[in-house]
DNA sequence: GCAGCATTTGCACACGCTTGCAAAAAGGCG
DNA sequence: CGCCTTTTTGCAAGCGTGTGCAAATGCTGC
């Protein structure tokens, strides 16, 4: 019944007096086209209400402006962080992204990756898990740009966007010392991400330099749940830990609440906290959890800016590391 | 140089010895294709790592398989939640979503869906913001479907998604009552939005029918620090409320923290806290916020659902109402 | 083996667009 | 006004698919 197709640049064509080429060349920029053709073109598209078909377009110029995010626990506040200030760039610069949610099965971001290739999408940015070698030399070898986020991996191709995780953790160490905490303890998930382990190894090797031991414990993935789970770990031991440094906000705000209102171990007196990512919660005053700052929109910037780069510059410059502040606040004594 | 474009059709049929209309039909579910050559293409495509190009089908079949989210504020914990569950229930019955962020500018929305209807989406999804009418117009003559949620709207075409909120407003009106409650308060935003009017005019006339007037109060966009900033003026009146109904959760998280650490009030001793969507912090035990559950889930099956119908079932059946489940936690007294 | 039928296959056109190429128009200059 | 240069315009080919149609193939039952 609605099957009555969209307007055709023919149908724009038509109604303007002009060959199909000039309607086509008006929307495209830098084409040739005089100021009175164009305008006559502009009046009837607009009098139609024709919208370019990016589909056919794509298809003409292999290139199709769909950039895919790829993405597990969207629902997560720095993740969510991440693909708004993604989007937002993306769609800055003309482009438009697709999101695709991957879970924790194996095969997921390879299956996602497919998606995009079927969408003929100009890049994927994956920011969870890791695919399939075979898959991202597909997604390279016929154009497909692919950013890394976090997933720290050393094969060729793709940019890959890091932070400095082992030194962050480095830093916080010693901020713990300087607070007067002995006994250090570090909260993980298993889920054993690249940059989650990093600054778990960070933490252990700058503590061991500062003369302390750390107690690691994981558990399940990173989120609230996690951190009340570790804190009975934790917080159970003979040797109680007087700091805890959580691989996550996440993990930080569920072990806080677990210490206060489970244990009632005041933080930060009895116990000093610091976390990782900077979401907004860390900020609310039941927390004031001193962090680390995920750049998320240096980041954004950074992906999107590579991604609009012609092909042949630097070829190189392939892995930026990126500097993630501290962000003092109360959950750690003195500063 | 890696311009060498994606593998097409026509290379698989020649490998495969077969036509191309072959290896189309192998992947046209449906159609007919004898088993043998259908496992030659299958074959072929593996080694070539052949993928349909979802542009040219889409261009062919005028139907994209596109989807298009139009959301606001991305980064919010009730935000994100939907956008998880709708992209979920959309890859499920092979869909795929594209993501637009609007801000608050007008004409945003519009924007939004013209991109929409340049990549000739199936449906929009739109979870803020309110088209204009001849946008939308423009979109269902073209066989593209809406689907509005939580913004109550009277048009005809679109699929509106709503809840109950009045009569939601209108039992936490009688629970406040019932624990002792007499003088009430409601915290808003600016906004404006529908779904939150609504919430606000069915706990004022709940209450009036209680016999009991509502003090309201607004203030700036939906967030923590707005929750913050109504606190301000609802403590710091020669009455104060001794329960509050926030129009939203994360408002209610910042008048809770402000309330407690900033008013040394006692939530629910002294002040009776209740909010809107039940996001994951209002279940933290910093909070435990009695709240009202969007049914998330249940939202993006409807959406969903309803786009993969068929065009002529139910013309009439547009309207959705969803009822939102009181969850019951400790920021009021008694239960 | 053959007629009758169902199934499979290939051809060719269509989808809406971009773009190289050559023709046409416009503009500059003496 | 005529010649030359620059800009504009239309034509037509092609991008990678799906699909109607007719021809070809396979199968069944005598």
């Amino acid at each position: 019944m609605s099957q009555k197709l969209f307007v055709s640049a023919q149908e724009v064509a038509e109604r303007a007096g002009v060959s199909r080429s000039a309607v086509s060349r008006t929307f495209t920029s830098g084409a040739s086209v005089s100021p009175k053709t164009r305008q006559k073109v502009l009046d009837a598209a607009d009098a139609l209400g024709y919208h370019v078909n990016h589909l056919a377009r794509g298809l003409m110029r292999n290139e199709s402006g769909i950039v895919c995010l790829i993405v597990s626990e969207i629902g997560t506040p720095y993740r969510s962080a991440l693909i708004r200030a993604l989007t937002q760039q993306l769609q800055n610069t003309g482009k438009i992204a697709m999101l695709i949610n991957t879970d924790r099965s194996d095969g997921s971001v390879d299956l996602a990756l497919r998606q995009a290739i079927r969408y003929r999408a100009d890049a994927s940015i994956i920011l969870s898990g890791l695919p399939d070698k075979s898959i991202t030399d597909l997604c390279l070898k016929n154009g497909q740009r692919i950013v890394l986020i976090n997933r720290d991996d050393d094969r060729e191709g793709p940019l890959r966007i890091n932070l400095d995780d082992e030194d962050a953790a480095a830093r916080i160490a010693t901020a713990f010392v300087r607070a007067g905490c002995r006994r250090l303890a570090f909260a993980n998930s298993q889920a054993g991400t690249p940059s989650l382990m990093a600054r778990e190894r960070g933490f252990v090797a700058a503590a061991r330099g500062l003369g302390l031991e750390v107690v690691v414990e994981r558990f399940g993935h990173t989120g609230y749940e996690s951190g009340r789970a570790v804190a009975q770990q934790l917080l159970t031991r003979k040797e109680r830990p007087d700091a805890i440094f959580c691989a996550t906000d996440l993990l930080a705000c569920g072990l806080m609440d677990a210490a206060r209102h489970q244990f009632s171990i005041s933080v930060p007196d009895q116990l000093c906290v610091a976390g990782f990512d900077d979401i907004e919660q860390a900020s609310w005053s039941s927390y004031q959890l001193t962090t680390f700052a995920q750049p998320v929109d240096i980041i954004a910037r950074a992906a999107v800016s590579w991604l609009s780069q012609e092909t042949e510059a630097q070829p190189e410059n392939r892995s930026v590391r990126l500097h993630a502040d501290l962000v003092w606040r109360s959950s750690i004594r003195g500063g």
